[in-house]
DNA sequence: TGCAGGTATTCACATATTTGCATAATTGAC
DNA sequence: GTCAATTATGCAAATATGTGAATACCTGCA
């Protein structure tokens, strides 16, 4: 007995939408590089606290980080990879979509 | 000459908003089948006809789909498939999610 | 040209999201 | 228990997003 067709669509755009921030996507992107804690990724990102630690539950909410803590420190992970797999994805469309109009610049100017 | 990573992350950002929305990921779903003028969604996802027309027009913009004028009619299509592939994962993630959830209260009713 | 069908846009309103700052909560060491 | 370090949250302001109704726009046909 599975949701009606449109309650999933907004449970998936629910999902979407936790990726769709430029902070969020870089959290991601430090977190495929295995495991951070909160001041790690702090570090690298060079924002606000607050920010990180915000947009950390926004990520542990909807399911796509866990953290743990360890001491004094938070350690985050993915939970799921398929995620990074599904935005590397929208980065390779969008990569493809930069260098089409690079080229076409480029062939303007010849 | 890329641009820097945060303003890719930007760019990523507003790919992924453009698939962030339930009524965006129905249309979506819709053109997955195969081209759809634009009476043929409004119909399948009954809802008024100036709300599919805005998210259309987001889709547009972002290049996820592609609109082309035949007659009276507009007919549209996914501009790039990875798209779909890409939101069919976290679906995957979503369902395995539900699945999960159901499996561990039908365990508290054993 | 005038009309009707189909699509796009504008408007006004409501809701949601993001941010920085200040502050609270949690933990380990003394 | 107190203090310092790390992380989380509350608050207020700014910005962004979504919606339905009405209207404008484009196209084919008489």
């Amino acid at each position: 007995m599975l949701p009606p067709r449109s309650e999933l669509n907004r449970l998936h755009a629910e999902l979407c939408t936790a990726v769709a921030d430029p902070v969020r996507i870089a959290i991601l992107y430090t977190l495929a590089d295995g495991p951070h804690f909160v001041n790690g990724i702090q570090e690298q990102l060079e924002l606000p606290q607050s920010t990180i630690s915000r947009h950390l539950r926004i990520l542990r909410t909807s399911g796509i980080v866990a953290g743990e803590r360890q001491g004094r420190l938070v350690m985050y992970r993915l939970a799921d990879h398929r995620v990074i797999e599904a935005i590397d994805l929208l980065r390779q469309v969008m990569a493809d979509r930069i260098t089409a109009r690079a080229d076409t610049i480029t062939q303007l100017q010849e």
